[in-house]
RNA sequence: GCGAUCGUAGCCUAGUGGUUAAGGCCCCUGAUUGUGGUUCAGGUUAUCGUGGGUUCGAAUCCCAUCGGUCGCCCCA
């Protein structure tokens, strides 16, 4: 007997009624403000995201499942935006009128650790907007994760937003966090003393107590609190925090919040929950002005976020498994089947009809337990006089029609296109 | 990669060194060949995660390993 692999899951029907319900939605509030779907392979060139997400994230140096295949190497992708980066350059979106508005959706896989709300194969709904550089465009995109949240009637959110500036200021950034940093270097933890070379600035989102209490200290705080950005990224982040308060979108600035992809730039932000376990980002996401370029296209700006769909799932109230509206029981399993199509062409509506050829009672017991709404007789009596006995299961009342005039009580079809 | 914890049928649980591993749910059959839910009778489903060790004897004790769950790291 085999079993799912380490960290990945089966979904199963009872499972994908809320996961449909959750799809509907969030298509239809992306839809609704011009979002168009996306779907790119799940697999690439492994360069693609070592360029893309960065040499010096976790993602990509231990957490891609990768495979040679000929000559090239191929991974399966950890996560979107590269993907949807490379295909908006290779299809010259650039030239599509701006903003180029995409949602995708879709299996992720990175080579972790299971635990609560992280598994190696995962769903990301994501969301991204190219060619605007301005904050109304991040706040246009977290607006839309947040009436997301709110038609699903999320519970316990809140929005941890920060700053991390550009390529110019963040480097100058960088280098003055490592000159207040470096008296510490001693007690600081091995993981920070590693991230001080590669990437000071995640440091500062460091779980150690003994490096948290270091990061708190007066002189460090003094330092992050004045804001270290150039004038443009502080112009832009002061003017989203302006327009989210506008909005009536209440959010937390996190001085600490660092991303661990590296292509962010000025914007970035994380929505959690605190209905999740240790995992408790649903939502991840921000501004990466300098991806579309450094994957080979047209300097263009960009922002946009992914949202993990088992975290969210599991926050929202569980959907019923649909059961059938009618049940057709009947000794000739062929009459079945017509009155089957007949009720399929009439109107939209669930149909199971029993096959199995047993006597009454057993085809209606089975009924029963499918949950059927209402019972459709069709024996030997009303197949006779062209009728079928139409039996509410709730009530148990029961009356008996001719056929046509059955048929035409089902509501019409919503779409007569689908009418074979 | 590190740590904690748990593995008995599809699911839930009993059994804590001594016959053939017990019960409930689910599923199947019958009582019941034109009318369900209740009830009753019966049935299928477990090399007790796997491998090794201790013992006259192991689901039970020990070791290893695999898997689940949770946490660290990191992320959605």
């Amino acid at each position: 007997m085999y079993s799912a692999p380490k960290g990945t899951h089966d979904l199963l029907p009872e499972d994908l009624a809320t996961w449909h319900m959750v799809e509907n939605t969030a298509r239809s509030v992306l839809e609704a403000a011009n979002f168009h779907e996306i779907r790119t392979p799940v697999f690439e060139s492994t360069e693609l995201f070592a360029r893309g997400v960065g040499e010096s994230t976790d993602i990509v140096n231990k957490e891609m499942y990768s495979f040679e295949k000929g000559d090239r190497s191929l991974t399966l992708r950890p996560e979107n935006t590269a993907g949807v980066v490379r295909a908006y350059n290779q299809h010259g979106m650039d030239r599509w009128p701006k903003p180029v508005k995409l949602y995708y959706l879709g299996p992720m896989f990175r080579y972790e650790r299971p635990q609560a709300g992280r598994q190696r194969q995962f769903h990301q709904l994501g969301a991204e907007l190219f060619g605007l550089d301005t904050p109304q465009a991040d706040a246009a995109v977290i607006l839309i994760a947040m009436q997301l949240f709110q038609k699903l009637e999320i519970p316990g959110l809140a929005l941890e937003i920060n700053n991390v500036g550009c390529f110019q200021c963040r480097a100058d950034f960088r280098e003055q966090l490592r000159q207040v940093l470096a008296p510490y270097l001693g007690e600081l933890c091995g993981d920070c003393n590693q991230r001080y070379h590669t990437n000071p600035l995640r440091m500062l989102d460091c779980k150690n107590p003994n490096c948290k209490a270091i990061y708190q200290k007066p002189e460090v705080q003094a330092f992050l609190s004045q804001d270290n950005t150039c004038g443009e990224c502080k112009t832009h982040f002061d003017s989203l925090l302006g327009i989210l308060e506008s909005l009536a979108i209440p959010y937390h600035h996190n001085r600490m919040l660092v991303r661990g992809l590296d292509y962010y730039t000025r914007t970035v932000f994380e929505i959690t929950s605190n209905h999740l376990g240790a995992q408790n980002a649903v939502c991840g996401g921000g501004r990466y002005n300098g991806l579309v370029k450094e994957l080979g296209g047209k300097d263009t700006p960009a922002v946009g976020w992914a949202l993990g769909m088992e975290r969210l799932v599991s926050l929202v109230k569980k959907v019923e498994k649909q059961a059938p509206a009618y049940y057709i029981a009947s000794d000739d399993v062929a009459a079945a089947l017509t009155l089957a199509q007949s009720i399929q062409a009439a109107g939209f509506a669930t149909v199971e009809v029993d096959l199995s050829g047993k006597n009454l009672g057993k085809q209606i017991t089975q009924a029963n337990k499918l949950n059927a709404q209402t019972v459709l007789v069709l024996g030997e009596s009303e197949r006779a006089e062209g009728s079928v006995t139409i039996k509410n299961m709730q009530t148990g009342e029961q009356q008996t029609l001719p056929v046509e005039a059955f048929l035409k009580t089902l509501a019409p079809h919503s779409n007569p296109a689908a009418v074979v």
